[in-house]
DNA sequence: TGCCGAAAGTCAGCCGCCTAACCGTATGCC
DNA sequence: GGCATACGGTTAGGCGGCTGACTTTCGGCA
């Protein structure tokens, strides 16, 4: 992630608004906190995960795939779940297959498309693995009473509400019904021309 | 970013907390919020980005110039002001300097040291590029008030706590001072070794 | 003065994810 | 039945960022 450590000094954003009459500071201090929030916390994830010699990305499939261990799924369900290229998947179960994480099965109803599941070991290792990934998630967010949770999604949701706006309202913006705020609609989704700009 | 699109549903999200009974439903939705907001406003940025031929990194190095255009930065303090490798910024400079948006300058007093700064260029690039820029930032956070806004960043820190807590109560985990949620410290600086998983 | 450790930057090679082109299979329609 | 189209998956190649090894220069110290 390349994000900035921390935000220029107060001096200095005054200069900028001087020179930016459109800029907030508030507003960016408080969109810079997001993205380093989640930042940090990806990155405490990942290196986590990477002593298990576990990407972000075969992880994310094993725990798909743990939901049911039982029921195999096809890869294209998986590009689908995460929003992300087919191909990309290709790479990551090629990996966890090695590693004998996951196999594929041959789709007895259909033989372009191959099925894939969690091995024995596979699940062994989720087994080991996922009550500490728990711990740890529970222990993050142990600072935030339930008041505060409900308090904090109501607010993610204005700022997605604002990333449909913003989309929207760029040149050659999409055909937004105004109920993406609804479902996790992701920009992904959209046409990827247009959008208008939300970071320092 | 590889992320999940939507949770899994309540059925499903049930069987899980049978399973592995250290889990939250209630915290593992609310730090996906984080990250699936997070990620959808990095991606709306950067599309918009790639329509001008930049890429977050390379966005952001200007920005970082254009706090005092006439002064040139060396290139380690940009490594260290984004938390990358310095061979990072060498190759973002590299298609910076092609582009004629920032230039490289012998460092009269280091020989070893090259000082790098917008063009004319450049600088006017930002001139055209930022005001849309910062008019996004403002859309996107208009759905927040002031108190909203401050609320959030509250919460924020919350989170920064309970990922200190985390890390450092991995085995092998850090010398923690607690001061760390006073500044923006982020985990890149800790020990790598140690570390709770917080994802799902 | 000469040497040695540290620092600035680059190069080579890795990983994760992307798109585009491709192969083989399925399916709908004449 | 035969063909066009759509679809599942892989391959090849690109990009952004990373680490680690290396070169050149600096600076302190004997």
């Amino acid at each position: 992630m390349f994000l900035l450590r921390e935000l220029p000094d107060q001096e200095c954003m005054q200069r900028l608004v001087t020179r930016y009459p459109d800029m907030e500071p508030e507003s960016l201090r408080t969109i810079m906190g997001l993205l380093r929030t989640a930042a940090d916390v990806t990155q405490g994830f990942e290196s986590f995960l990477a002593q298990h010699g576990l990407s972000h990305g075969r992880f994310a499939i094993m725990m798909f795939l743990n939901r049911s261990p039982e029921v195999p799924v096809n890869q294209t369900q998986l590009a689908e779940a995460y929003g992300v290229a087919k191909a990309t998947i290709t790479g990551l179960i090629d990996v966890l297959e090695r590693d004998a994480l996951v196999e594929r099965l041959p789709d007895p109803s259909d033989r372009r498309a191959s099925l894939v599941r969690l091995t024995a070991g596979g699940i062994g290792f989720l087994e080991g693995f996922l009550p500490n990934h728990f711990r740890g998630v529970a222990e993050l967010m142990s600072g935030l009473d339930s008041r505060d949770r409900t308090e904090f999604t109501r607010l993610l949701g204005l700022i997605r509400q604002g990333m449909d706006r913003v989309v929207c309202s760029a040149p050659g913006g999409c055909a937004c019904t105004g109920a993406a705020a609804e479902h996790l609609s992701a920009p992904a989704a959209r046409p990827t021309t247009g959008g208008v700009s939300p970071i320092s």
